[in-house]
DNA sequence: CAAATTAGCGTAGCTGATACGCAATTAAAG
DNA sequence: CTTTAATTGCGTATCAGCTACGCTAATTTG
C-alpha cells in the first residue's frame, strides 16, 4: 500500500520504510515522536498507562491522529520495543566469546531496568525490527569463532534472550508487589507458602521453604537481581561451554 | 473477608479456601465449573476469546454471575493457569537428576502444546498454586541428590521454566503466523530478512540468514519445536552439570 | 413462619480501540 | 496563479469488555 517493497507491513514499519509523500498537508507528527511520547509514558507511568489516548494527550493531538502514522496499538508497541532497545554495547577485544555474551546479557539486562516494562510487552513473534536485529547480531558476533553451527548460534542468543527475559520479569512482578505493600510484602511470599505447603505433600519444597530461600526479608531488588542473573547465566554459559568442548 | 486465614486473596483462591457458607442460597457453581470452562473456551478458540462474558454462555448464566465466585478476570486467569498445569509426572526412578529434569521439562512441554494459550496468560508473580506448586517440588526432587545449595536449585528450577515458557511461546507464534498465511508465510520471515538485513551493517546475522537457518520452508512445528527445545534443554542441563560437578 | 444470608442477574457506567468521513493544507499541474 | 489531487488531523460514533450496584429469590437457622 504505502512501501515500495513486498515487506510485511510490519516489517516496513520497523524500518522506516512507509513514508514518501510528496505532496499533501505537511505531517506534523513523525511516527519517531509517537515512538517517544509511548515510551515517555510507559517509563513514568507503567505499561498499563500506554493507549492510544494518552500518547496523544502527551503530543497535543486528538487520538485518532496517531493512527494516520500507525495502524494500530500493536504497532506501537512493536514500535517502542525496537526504539527501547538502542544499540547494543560494543562487545570486548577478542575473541573469548564467553566475555562476549557475558557483556552483551549484562547489556540486554540495562535495558530492560531503564524500561522495565519492554518484559512485559506481549511478543507477537520473532525479531524484525533494526535494533533487536542489532542486538542478534551482536550476540552472532560473539559466536563467530566458535564452532557452533549457525543453527546453533542462533539456538544459543535465542535462549540467552528469554532465559534474560524470564528473569527480569519475575524480578519485576517481585519489585512491584514490594511497592504496591513494602512492609507486608517482605514475607508475604514466603509466609503464604509457609501455610500453604504440606511438607508430606510437597517434600522437597517444604524442604527449600523452611530453608528460608523465599525470605526476602529486606528485597534490594537490584542486588538481588544482579545476583540471580548472574547465576542463572553462567548455568546457561556452562552449557554453551560444554558444547563446544564437544565440538572443538 | 471470606477466608479463614490470613493468607493473600489470591492465594486462598487458588487453594480453595474462600468457600464455606453454612446458610442462604445454594450455589449452582463452583469456582471449578468456571475455571473448566473457560479452559475450555481458551483451548478451542484461543485465550483472546475468554472473556467473563463468553465464559459465562458456556455455563448458561449470566456474565455477572462469574464475579460471584471470582473478583476479578485476574484471578479466573490465575485459576486457569493453576487447573491447566494438572498433575506432574513421576519421575523416572534412580538418582539420576538429569534424567529426572529431562522428563520433567518434557512434561512441562506437553502441558503447554495441551493448552497453547499458557505461554500467553501475563504473568502475576511467583507461583503459588497447589499444581504450580506440585511441579516445582517434582523439579526440586529431581536435584534431591546433588550438592547444590537450596537456593541453587531454585535458581536452576527457575531458569527451566522460564526457557520452557520463551520456547514455546516463540513456537507457537511461529505457527500462528504459519496458520494465517501458509504458503506466504513458509519463507516470509526470512525473505523479509534477507531484504533487509545488510551484510555490512549486520554482517553476522547476514552469515546465519544466508545459512539458511531461518528457511522454515515447510515448518512442522512439532518436529521442529522438539528438536530445537531438545537442544536447548540440553545446553542448559549441560550448565547444570557442569556447576554441580564443580561442587561434587 | 421470620430473620438472616447468600446466589444469580439486569442495568448501567466506564475505559479503550478504532472505523468513517469531513475539512484544512499543501505540492504539483495547468 | 489557479486548479487539482493527495494527505493530514480530528470530531463523532461504535463496539467490546470489565465490573460496581442493587434487587430478587432461594435456602438455612431459630
Amino acid at each position: 500500500m504505502t512501501e515500495e517493497n513486498d515487506l510485511p507491513d510490519d516489517v516496513a514499519l520497523l524500518w522506516g520504510l512507509r513514508d514518501a509523500p510528496r505532496r499533501g498537508r505537511k505531517p506534523s507528527l513523525t511516527t519517531a515522536d509517537i515512538t517517544r511520547a509511548a515510551i515517555g509514558v510507559a517509563d513514568a507511568e507503567g505499561l498499563a498507562a500506554v493507549s492510544m489516548a494518552r500518547v496523544a494527550q502527551q503530543l497535543d493531538k486528538s487520538t485518532m491522529a496517531l493512527y494516520r502514522h500507525v495502524r494500530s496499538k500493536d504497532e506501537l508497541l512493536a514500535l517502542m520495543v525496537d526504539a527501547a532497545m538502542e544499540e547494543p554495547p560494543e562487545l570486548p577485544p577478542g575473541r573469548d566469546w564467553r566475555a562476549g555474551l557475558t557483556t552483551w546479557s549484562h547489556g540486554v539486562l540495562a535495558v530492560h531496568r531503564k524500561h522495565p516494562w519492554l518484559s512485559r510487552v506481549p511478543i507477537s513473534g520473532p525479531p524484525t525490527g533494526p535494533h533487536n536485529l542489532a542486538w542478534f547480531d551482536r550476540a552472532l558476533a560473539a559466536l563467530a569463532g566458535t564452532p557452533l553451527a549457525e543453527d546453533e548460534k542462533v539456538g544459543v542468543v535465542m535462549g540467552l534472550l528469554t532465559f534474560v527475559n524470564g528473569e527480569v520479569r519475575l524480578a519485576g512482578d517481585l519489585a512491584a508487589g514490594y511497592q504496591d505493600n513494602p512492609e507486608a510484602f517482605s514475607r508475604a511470599y514466603s509466609n503464604a507458602l509457609k501455610r500453604v505447603v504440606d511438607p508430606r505433600r510437597l517434600p522437597w519444597l517444604s524442604k527449600v521453604v523452611e530453608a528460608g530461600v523465599f525470605d526476602l526479608d529486606d528485597l534490594h531488588a537490584e542486588e538481588d537481581l544482579e545476583a540471580d542473573f548472574t547465576f542463572g547465566l553462567n548455568i546457561f554459559l556452562d552449557g554453551v561451554a560444554a558444547h563446544v568442548a564437544r565440538l572443538a
